[in-house]
RNA sequence: GUGGAUUUAGCGUAGCUGGUUAACGCGCCAGUUUGUGGCACUGGAGACCAUGGGUUCGAGUCCCAUAUUCCACC
């Protein structure tokens, strides 16, 4: 069957085999390399979908594993999928839950059948199995829908490691076989903590499945960065070259540009959204943290050279008060602001790939970035 | 004026029958945050316990005096 979610490489970055590309969804194109804010429970929290819009976002995520417990995913089959009941018409990805069998881990226990989960909510059990995720998010109705994976903690062993990644390989191939949607499609990915040799195998053996997208799970968990870098350019280069290739859960400035680099075209994370509502910024000039009491009466913008609604109305001194009083708006604001960052980057990071510039520009985003970072 | 109560970090409070570095919340300062359970988490600064005297090996804790604020009554 044709995959209703396809490649289309552009041009690649000479200087160090950056992907600029195409993702054509049934919701229509994603400029890559992108990054995608994550909206779990159907809202990039305080951010209404124009907002979004406004501030570049492309693709957004949601979550299984969420959505499931509240509202439930019938419920929103009813309302007509997720694009109707959140009123996002671009292309949406939901995460299938393997992450939250990691962040849940004292409310979970695996088997090789699934996993069953006590819910946050009120402790009530359910069972997560291959086929039921499939339902979930055939229900939920994302474009992009991520197959059943663990994803280990940092450190693991490497016999667990071995063991979760070949199951997570079986629950993959179980997804593909669950899996009756034609307009959504359904992405594998590849485990193995790591371990270079269990990488290998795990991209190998879910190559052989033939899913039309691969993601790398299961870095950037609380590794040191050389380790998530080495595991990273370990990775990509096994990943198919004609379709997608995602990293999850990766959020900051340098870790994009370098995943970029390593020739990765789709990012997900939290991080723009969860420190803007917890006070922090990124900015050109590195992580500025609002709340801090030097900002106390500073009346110039957050960052001078971005162009979001936040940067170009308020001031340093003025979020700063909000962030302190606890104010919603702080969060909107820093928010919209953070968001807006990232996708400026990405932007910019597709433009120098275009031209051959990469490198480059990673070298002199760091210095900038990193230099006001060392000034504090 | 009389009787009662009060006085512990910037604010609000805890300190049991006297015993090593006086606790907590808010506030303040800083750090963390990476496929979002948790507008969260982790640290830090800040008090000679109203003042003076006494009892005791040892007092925020007991006694006396003074001051403070509050309440009631004349």
């Amino acid at each position: 069957m044709k995959s209703s979610v396809t490649y289309e490489l552009l041009h690649t970055d000479k200087t160090t085999g950056a992907r600029r590309g195409v993702v054509h969804t049934p919701h229509g194109d994603i400029q890559t390399p992108v990054f995608m804010p994550v909206g779990t429970q159907a809202t990039v929290k305080s951010m209404t979908v124009e907002e979004l819009k406004e501030n570049g976002a492309q693709i957004i995520l949601s979550n299984t594993y969420h959505l499931y417990l509240r509202p439930g995913s019938k419920l929103v089959r009813k309302a007509g999928g997720l694009h109707n009941f959140m009123r996002w018409d671009r292309p949406i990805l939901t995460d299938c839950g393997g992450f939250q069998v990691f962040s849940l881990s004292d409310l979970r226990t695996i088997t090789e059948d699934g996993v069953e989960f006590k819910s946050h909510l009120d402790g009530s059990k359910h069972f997560f199995s291959p086929e039921k995720v499939m339902e979930i998010e055939e229900d939920l109705g994302a474009d992009i829908i991520m197959s059943f994976d663990e994803c280990c903690p940092y450190p693991s062993s490497y016999e667990y490691t071995k063991d979760s990644m070949e199951r997570t390989t079986r629950w993959a191939k179980r997804c593909k076989d669950a899996h009756t949607t034609e307009n959504q499609a359904l992405f594998g990915i590849i485990q193995g903590g790591f371990y270079e040799d269990l990488r290998e195998q795990s991209a190998k053996d879910l190559i052989e499945l033939d899913f039309p997208g691969y993601a790398i799970g299961g870095i950037s968990v609380g590794e040191p960065k050389e380790e998530f870098l080495k595991m990273l350019k370990f990775t990509a280069p096994l990943m198919p070259e004609n379709k997608p290739r995602y990293l999850m859960g990766v959020g900051s400035p340098d870790y994009l540009i370098e995943a970029a680099m390593a020739g990765i075209d789709m990012c997900d994370c939290v991080l723009p959204t969860r420190i803007a509502r917890n006070g922090t910024a990124m900015t050109s000039h590195g992580k500025v943290v609002v709340r801090n009491a030097t900002y106390a009466e500073d009346f110039s913008p957050l960052d001078p050279e971005c162009d979001c609604y936040t940067c170009k109305n308020y001031t340093r001194a003025y979020l700063r008060h909000l962030v302190k009083c606890n104010e919603i708006l702080g969060d909107r604001l820093l928010s919209i602001h953070n968001i807006k960052f990232l996708t400026n980057l990405m932007e910019r990071v597709r433009m120098e790939i275009e031209n051959d510039n990469l490198s480059n520009f990673a070298q002199d985003f760091y210095k900038k970035y990193g230099y006001t970072k060392e000034e504090e």
